[in-house]
DNA sequence: GCGCAAACATACCGATCAGTACAAAACCTC
DNA sequence: GAGGTTTTGTACTGATCGGTATGTTTGCGC
């Protein structure tokens, strides 16, 4: 994925900075701070360049927050999707989908939580292209987990409810994350969860 | 609960406006627009009054803000979770619980999703208050979820666990109705969720 | 070197932001 | 009615918002 596209075609002055890098820096402020908590003065602070060369590069501040959120797609979440490919069995999936998930949430270098599933989806409720954006990335999501599981063929329940459930608890790790949840904390609620979809059978009491 | 602290102590002019009226007005902005989103334009619009009666009462945006989410859970929040004490059962109680955040994350009345989940829980990234106001909130719901599921004695599982995993659950339920979730669509990955939770029992094959 | 093209830094734009000063208006007690 | 008290509407503040006009700088091909 090349993000120079609209440069160095022709002669002119060479671009002072590294896009990517600075996209990296975009996206970290409004991952803390949200799109309209995100100013241009902190956004070109945090990228250091300057309101022109933004808006040259990204048309204005919608199209900034798009190619960040893009951005993060591509260098946060969808690694974690392939990393789970390595799982031979639905536990093992599970397991280094929701490690993978934790890591992410908590880490010191970024914002706590999910840029994605804060920030992003509270925009939904008022913007109509971050809402199918999202309800995109879900479905696309839980597609993924149901296929591996059905291709790993040992999963306790139908594929589909499962991989739905899996990325549902994921949801809320992001929530909990956001509100100051620690790695230890996530993994504990996280085990417990798995005990549940993993449990050993015993009778249900009837109604 | 009143609400009308500081007026009509003594003689002046009467408030010509229904301060929870107001507050309803400037709840229901804020949950659609965001803290930030929402302008002070917007609230007064909204709450049909103008700047000098809003900071007479509220102090500041902020002070408006606290006092909208405070009146969130007390009209939308709490009176779920006491609705749920009818449940003579565990499944009661949940099916409840799930059918009354459902309902309230749905309303055509209301923006979409949950303005805790959604407003606050991004808040809570950048602002302490937020974050532990959250916390304190998703804990005292999950103590409250336990104890009922060990009064009722019929829970297929150790009621701790169980609670943390009906609360994850709600969490992403909000986040499902934010980006455009119908009514029937939580109810049917409710359903799903259940049948995995009371599952009937059959032997986990071994890894 | 010269001319061109693109990116740079500065300074600026109107609009809107959150918040307030002030005086008229509406009630009370007396 | 007079005096006191609180709310009201209007008009305004300095700061900051997102976005841009402009002239300079830095590279390229020639």
């Amino acid at each position: 994925m090349d993000n120079s596209q609209p440069s160095q075609n022709k002669g002119g002055r060479p671009l002072e900075f590294n896009p990517d890098v600075a996209l990296d820096a975009a996206m970290h402020v409004f991952w803390l701070k949200g799109y309209e908590g995100a100013s241009l003065g902190d956004l070109t602070g945090a990228m250091g360049i300057n309101k022109p060369s933004l808006y040259a590069r990204f048309n204005d501040k919608r199209g900034l927050f798009l190619a960040a959120i893009e951005r993060y797609n591509e260098t946060v979440g969808a690694p974690k999707l392939q990393k789970v490919l390595d799982g031979q069995s639905v536990r093992e999936t599970i397991t280094s989908y929701f490690e993978a998930i934790n890591e992410s949430l908590t880490s010191s270098e970024t914002p706590p939580g999910c840029l994605l599933a804060s920030v992003v989806t509270d925009l939904a409720g008022r913007d109509d292209e971050m809402r199918t954006y999202i309800c995109d990335l879900l479905a696309s999501t839980e597609a993924f987990l149901s296929a591996r599981f059905r291709e790993l063929g040992d999963a306790p329940m139908d594929e589909h409810t499962l991989a739905e459930v899996i990325v549902s608890f994921g949801q809320s790790l992001t929530a909990r994350a956001r509100v100051g949840a620690t790695h230890a904390d996530l993994t504990a609620r996280t085990e417990r969860f798995l005990s549940l979809v993993f449990r050993p059978d015993e009778p249900i009491p009837p109604d």
